[in-house]
DNA sequence: GGGCGATTGGGGGATTCACCCCATCCTGAA
DNA sequence: TTCAGGATGGGGTGAATCCCCCAATCGCCC
């Protein structure tokens, strides 16, 4: 029997996942001959980096949505404090914004949680040696992406707002505006994402993981 | 070695889960001091059901929020087919008003996801046989629970409606209603809900899970 | 220097929304 | 049988939205 050659840190909000990615990278034979030891798991951002932190581990599976620290800010700490970890990312979610943005990070490892993981398990012994691997589903729709409009900072920062259900009248107050100016951002974002009312804006960050579903309000 | 006393079928739409789901109760004196066999995988609410039908097992462990068929109409269909059948439903989300849907439906059991799975382990046994159990979360959630005004049927309809982005003139066309009345109907909700916008309004079905956030538009 | 885009701001208008008023019809519970 | 509540509509008002018009300033790149 040898000894694992490589470290993993899990992180995923929910225990199940956790448990069940162990498990999988743990047994013999299945990603490597000898296994890959987990040697910390996180149930959320700041403690996946923490951990990240601590071990330098060769492997971090990581879930997109987390409380505290998203996957996007997991992951660029992580390159910051431990250079050498792969950073495999599993995703729930799969809006081209986000995705993208993973990609042009520069992950080593994306994959659904959707889909089955053979493709995770089959691609993992080649990203733990310098390869680096999207899955199918999402480089098909990067290819067909529809040339993702880019916002403003303005811009962004009103639709959060508009998301957050303020008026134009509320939004001048926060920004320091205009009311009227306001409204001139509102009318550019809305031609820019071709949308014509409040619910198929908020629909829009919604399906681009601009905004999480669990803030209230 | 003894053969396993219970029957189990697992669905949830993601991959990992449903192996570990299936690890930790295969795996002998986990659960049970020979273990459940999974008899059965289900990706979505559709063959989930069929797999019941099928398999007519001991235990149906069920994600809430899955393609094609969500947990409550699940639940509602394998007490049909298989009312013999214990049915544990594991929840990601957290509204008040999913969680009394299901007690109130009489699930076996209710847990959350993002909790650790010990108190789900431990209650399975109790379960198996007859027992119930509802996560200590979700039990202190509903008592404190401000009181969920209950909706009519043309209110869900038109919730629905607003949700995706449809103007009332649309709404009254699709509902083949006057526009007038469509806007009555808005009043009613918004004056229920105590919510005084569309985006508001989202966040409500959002935050109760009245809408499934992978909803194009 | 000359465009180009982001940001700022104003006027105006058509439409929609949010919220009142009023009424009738029907169903089921008390 | 009365009576509450849901569903159906009409009228109207004030606010907000959506989308045009116009202009100015600033920074950036060629």
């Amino acid at each position: 029997m040898s000894e694992p050659r490589f470290q993993a840190v899990v992180a995923d909000d929910h225990a199940i996942v956790r448990s069940g990615l162990r498990a999988a990278l743990e047994s013999p034979g299945l990603v490597e001959p000898a296994g890959i030891k987990v040697v910390a798991e996180a149930a959320d951002g700041l403690s996946a980096i923490a951990a990240i932190r601590q071990h330098r581990p060769s492997l971090l599976l990581l879930d997109v949505q987390m409380p505290l620290a998203g996957g996007l800010e997991v992951l660029i700490e992580a390159r910051r404090w431990s250079p050498e970890t792969r950073v495999v990312v599993l995703s729930g979610v799969t809006s081209p914004g986000k995705i993208g943005e993973l990609v042009s990070c520069g992950v080593d490892g994306l994959f659904s949680k959707g889909e089955d993981n053979d493709e995770l398990f089959g691609a993992l012994p080649g990203i733990l040696r310098g390869r680096r691997h999207v899955a199918e589903v999402f480089r098909r729709m990067l290819e067909e992406a529809p040339a993702v409009p880019a916002l403003s900072e303005r811009e962004r920062q009103v639709l959060n707002l508009v998301v957050a259900g303020r008026s134009n009248k509320e939004m001048a107050q926060v920004l320091g505006i205009s009311a009227k100016t306001v409204d001139r951002h509102r009318t550019n974002l809305m031609q820019k994402l071709d949308v014509h009312s409040v619910a198929q804006l908020i629909a829009y960050a919604l399906r681009e993981g601009l905004i999480a579903p669990t803030s209230g309000l």
